[in-house]
DNA sequence: GTCTATAGGAAGATAGAC
DNA sequence: GTCTATCTTCCTATAGAC
C-alpha cells in the first residue's frame, strides 16, 4: 500500500506538526495528534522518524528557515533611510497582525528548546539568526544609501530586535493596535534620527 | 502525625513548586516532581489543592505579586527625570542580571496560561498588571518632578514595557551584557529627552 | 514499507486503611 | 488529616504480521 514516498510522509508529517502546534500548542503536539492530523496511521511516525526528537528538529529547522526569508524579503530599499526603514517594518508587521499564531508558536519553540534536554544551543541559534540577519539589513540598507549609524551597528541590531520581538510578544498577548503601532512608528522615526550621511 | 497545618502545607508546596519550575520548566513540575521538593508523601497534594490547577493559580498569583513589588519599589525618584529613569531602569535591570531563572519564569507560565483552558485570561491580565504598574509609575515621576510626555502616556508605558521586556527575554537567551546595557541606555536617554518642563 | 496491537512508563487523581 | 497503593489515561516507542 505505497502510495506515498517516505520522503514525502516526512514533509506531510513535518506540516501536520506545524498545523498541530500552531493550533494546540507545542505541548499537545503529540504523535498521535500529528499523525492523526497527517491522516496517517500511528505506526507511520517511527519509520519516518527515529524519534520525536528529530521530528522537532526539523519542524523547528522549517519554521527558522521561513522567518529567515520573511525577514530577507522584507528588506525594501527606497529613496531615503526613514521610508525604508519605515516600508521594511510595516512588511514585517504586517505580517505580525495578519498571522500571530505563527509568532506565538516561535515564542513556544524558543521555550521549549531552553528546557528540552538536547536542544540547548537551539534558542540561542535562533535568536543569533534573527541579529545576523538583521545586521545584515541594516548593513546593506546602509552601503546602499551611503549612510552611517550614531550607534555602532552590534548596539542598532539589538535595539531593533528588542523592540520588534517584544512588540510582537506584547500585542500578542495584550493586542492594542493603535498603541503598538504608535511604539512601532516612534520607534522608526526615532531610529531615523540616528542615521548620517556618509562623509 | 499532624506535624503540620494544612494551610502550612499548602505555602510549601507552592514554594516547592516555584523551585521546581525554577530549575526544571514549568513542564517538568508534575505533582511528584513538587511533593518530592516538599519532602512531602504524594497523597498529600489532592487534601492541600482540588486539581493541580488551583496549585499553578496561587503559584502565578504568587509570581505576580513578587513581580509588582519589585516595579513598586524601583520607583527611585531623584532629582531630574532622567537620573530618576536611570536609576529605576539600573534597578531593575540589576534584578535580571542576578535573577535570570526567575525572569525565565514568568515567561514560561505566561506561554502556559496562553495554551491552558481555564487560564486563558491569565496571560492577558498578567501584562495588564505590568503595562498599569508602568502607567502608574510615569504619572507618579511626572507629579513629582512636574513634567509632562511628548508622547501620550500609555504609548510612553507601552513603549517601555516593550523595551524593557523584549531586552530581558533576548539576553537570558543570547546574553551579550555590553549590547544590551548599551540598548539600555540609549533607550533611558531618549526617553528622558521626551520630557518637557510643565507650563 | 505498512499497518495493528501492545509494551512500558509517567502523568493526575482517588480509594481506603489508619 | 495522613499516607500507601492503585486506577485511568495518555505518552513515546516497539513487535511482528503482512
Amino acid at each position: 500500500m505505497a502510495r506515498m514516498s517516505a520522503d514525502e510522509r516526512r514533509e506531510r508529517l513535518v506540516e501536520a506538526a506545524i498545523t498541530v502546534m500552531t493550533r494546540d500548542g507545542v505541548a499537545r503536539a503529540t504523535t498521535r495528534a500529528i499523525v492523526a492530523e497527517a491522516e496517517m496511521p500511528l505506526g507511520v511516525f517511527h519509520y519516518c522518524f527515529a524519534s520525536k526528537k528529530e521530528l522537532v528538529e526539523q519542524v523547528i529547522g522549517t519554521i527558522n528557515a521561513h522567518a529567515v526569508s520573511r525577514v530577507m524579503a522584507m528588506t525594501d530599499t527606497r529613496a531615503t533611510f526613514r521610508e525604508s526603514l519605515r516600508a521594511s517594518v510595516q512588511g514585517y508587521w504586517e505580517h505580525v497582525l495578519t498571522h500571530p499564531a505563527e509568532h506565538m508558536l516561535t515564542y513556544e519553540l524558543t521555550q521549549y528548546a531552553l528546557r528540552q534536554p538536547g536542544f540547548e544551543g537551539v534558542a540561542r541559534t535562533q535568536y543569533e539568526l534573527y541579529l545576523g540577519t538583521l545586521t545584515a539589513f541594516l548593513d546593506d540598507i546602509a552601503n546602499r544609501l551611503a549612510v552611517t549609524y550614531e550607534l555602532p551597528t552590534p548596539v542598532l541590531a539589538r535595539y531593533l530586535m528588542t523592540v520588534v520581538d517584544g512588540l510582537t510578544l506584547n500585542w500578542i498577548i495584550l493586542g492594542g493596535e493603535p498603541e503598538a503601532a504608535a511604539v512601532l512608528d516612534h520607534v522608526t522615526d526615532h531610529v531615523a534620527g540616528l542615521v548620517r550621511e556618509r562623509s
